[in-house]
Parts: C-alpha cells; structure tokens; sequence
DNA sequence: CGTGATGATTTAGA
DNA sequence: TCTAAATCATCACG
C-alpha cells in the first residue's frame, strides 16, 4: 500500500506532473496543445487513481476482513450493490469504472502506465527480494524430519519414528512393546501436523488464487504487472508459512514433551514377571560356575522371558553382582533351582527314555 | 511410611 | 563393547 503511494507519486513525476497538476484540469489542459474534446486526460488519470484507491479498499474488505472494520464507515456499507468476481462494489463505482473503460483514451493511457508502472516495479523489486531461507525453519524442518514427524509418508515414516524412538533409548533397549506406546502416540502428533499443514496449504492456495482473480479482474482497470501479481502471492505465502512455522514449532514441542515423557517412562521399573524370574534364575544357577550367558543365549533367554536382550543383559550383571556379594542370602535360592533342574532333568531323561523305548512303558 | 528387592543407569576398566 | 561396581529410582510389602 505504501508502494501504492509511492509508485503513484512517481508516475506523476515522470509524466511531469504533480499530484497537484492531475488534479487540476487547466494544467493538463495546457500541456495537451491537441485540446482534447469533451474530458481531458487529467480527468482520467484521476478517474484511474479513484478506481485504484476504492479497489484496494475492495480488496483489503474483502481479504482481510478482520482489518477491515475501520475502513467501513456505515454508510458506505449501505451502498454496496452489484458484485463483481465474488466482490461486493458500489454501484457507482461500477458506473465510473465503465464509464472509464469505454473512454476512448483509456488504451493508450493504460499501456503508458502500464510500461511506467512495470519500470518502477522493476526498481522497487529489484532491491528487496531473494530473501534466504530462514534458518529458522530449515532447523524446524530438520528436527521434524528426524523425529519422524514430516518427511516420507506413513511407512518411511514409523521405521524413521522406530529410528528415534531407538537412537532415544541410546544404545539399549531394542525392545517393542513400550516402543509402540510412543510410536503411537508420534504417529498421532504426525496425523495432526499433516492434517493442519494439508488445511494451510489448502488454505493458502485458495486465498492466493482469490487474490489472484481479483487482481486479475484489476488489472483490466489499473495498472497490474504479473510481476506485482508474483510478488503479491509472494507475500501471502510468506504470511502462511509464517503460519506454518507456527504449525512446525509446536509439533517440535510436542514431539520433545512425547521424547522427555517416553524417557521417564523408560526409567521407571516394572518387575519381571515370575516366569521370566524363574527362566533366568534357572539359567544363571544352572550356569553357576560361569553365568555369562552368550549373545544366542541372551537371545534366547529374552525371547523365553518376553523381555529384552539389554534387560537381559542387565539382570545377569546385577544377578552375578548381588550374589557374589552375599552368597549366603542366595543359598536358599540356589538350592531350590538346582533341585528345580535336577528334576526338569530327570522328567526330560525319563520322558527321553520313555520315547525311546516304548514296548516298555512301565518303566518309568 | 520405612525398608528391602529389583530393574535401569552410570562410571571405570580391560 | 562387555563387565563389575556403585548408584538411582521405583516397586512391593509389612
């Protein structure tokens, strides 16, 4: 709008006039030796520049309707007629712009403008514009992209989720079933930032296209480069991605408040069951004499237990530790699994034998 | 609520 | 990277 001003202040200077001189007819007068026959050209100039002014007014009624109170006095509300392009205008306006457009030296009064207008665009554009993009968001977009959050839809999606949620139990804890709770919960957080980033978009592309008919429709009246169109649906996707950084910033926060939950969550304890218990218990006195169960054993051993391999891991070094420092205290429960195998042992010999040998069942 | 049990984490060492 | 040892944090029980 400021543009507006200055670009119409310029446009006065370069043709020669002034603000003043378009607005008085005898100056123009002077300068057109031809004398032009029923209106002049100053008259049309600022015809154009009434239309210019009341269809910006349009405009920002009809774009901005939250800023538009203090434009709209009561009466000029009274006024609104006909409607053009899904916009509400006066009827006088109407009148004028027709009026404007059959006026014999619109066309070339247009064109002229027309190629001042696009000059002092050029200028202006030249100066602001190619503005980098914010680190801001480029940080947002990298931390979403890594939590699993934007990025390739739903399956890439979850394996990058199942990435985070392992690289945030660091290097243990390949388990799954707390896993799925924060999966879950992250995929949630994916659908909404999805949903509302789908809503924005769609959003922005319908005001953009609005603004778009609308300057469309303008640029039959006023001066209206596509250059100015351009930078116009610049502007408004800069607003919305703004809007969008929005979106972007509280996903993140809503990720780390999920991550910071997921890993208190990961410290509290929950025993193991007693099935488990006696799985490992059996495993660790059966093993007395070196109770370091391998890599495939561990694997084993969390798989009997439905725990994981580092929960395994964990309970043979607090095992060994605990027993070793009060052998005494465990002499109790050492007995009672090494009876627990040595029966397993002798059901699975007498079982054994039993199929072995079945002309003879009653051996047993 | 205090206390021991227990799973998880941290630290240091090989 | 695995383990011992210490420590933390929570559970479970009286």
């Amino acid at each position: 709008m400021d543009e507006q001003t200055r670009m119409l202040a310029g446009l006065g200077a370069l043709g020669g006039l002034s603000q003043a001189d378009v607005g008085d007819p005898d100056s123009v007068r002077k300068q057109q030796s031809l004398g032009q026959p029923q209106q002049d050209i100053g008259d049309i100039l600022q015809q154009i520049m009434a239309i210019t002014d009341e269809s910006l007014d349009e405009a920002q009624a009809r774009c901005w309707p939250e800023e538009a109170p203090a434009q709209w006095t009561p009466q000029r509300e009274g006024e609104l007629g006909g409607s053009t392009a899904g916009c509400a205008l006066p009827l006088n306006f109407q009148h004028r712009k027709h009026a404007l457009n059959c006026h014999r030296m619109k066309p070339a009064l247009f064109s002229v403008l027309c190629e001042i207008k696009e000059k002092t665009v050029l200028s202006i554009r030249g100066v602001q514009e190619e503005d980098p993009p914010d680190p801001q968001i480029m940080r947002l977009d990298n931390m979403l992209l890594a939590e699993g959050v934007s990025g390739p839809e739903k399956g890439g999606g979850s394996a990058a989720a199942a990435a985070a949620a392992a690289a945030a139990g660091g290097s243990p804890n390949d388990g799954s079933i707390e896993h799925s709770d924060y999966r879950a919960k992250l995929t949630q957080i994916r659908q909404i930032y999805h949903s509302e980033l789908e809503k924005y978009e769609q959003a922005c592309s319908e005001f953009t296209n609005h603004v778009m008919n609308l300057l469309r429709e303008q640029s039959r009246t006023r001066p209206i480069s596509p250059k100015e169109i351009e930078r116009m649906v610049a502007i408004i996707h800069r607003k919305f991605s703004s809007i969008q950084m929005q979106l972007k910033q509280s996903t993140c926060e809503a990720v780390m408040i999920l991550r910071s939950r997921f890993l208190d969550a990961r410290r509290k304890r929950r025993n193991f069951n007693k099935q488990a218990t006696e799985v490992l218990n059996e495993y660790f006195y059966s093993h007395l004499s070196n109770p370091y169960p391998s890599e495939e054993a561990k694997e084993e051993l969390a798989k009997k237990c439905g725990i994981t391999v580092s929960q395994v891991s964990n309970w043979f070094g607090n095992k060994r530790i605990r027993y070793k420092k009060n052998i005494g205290k465990f002499q109790e429960e050492a007995n009672l699994y090494a009876v627990k195998t040595a029966v397993d042992a002798a059901n699975v010999s007498a079982q054994a034998s039993q199929a072995n040998s079945p002309a003879t069942p009653n051996s047993g």
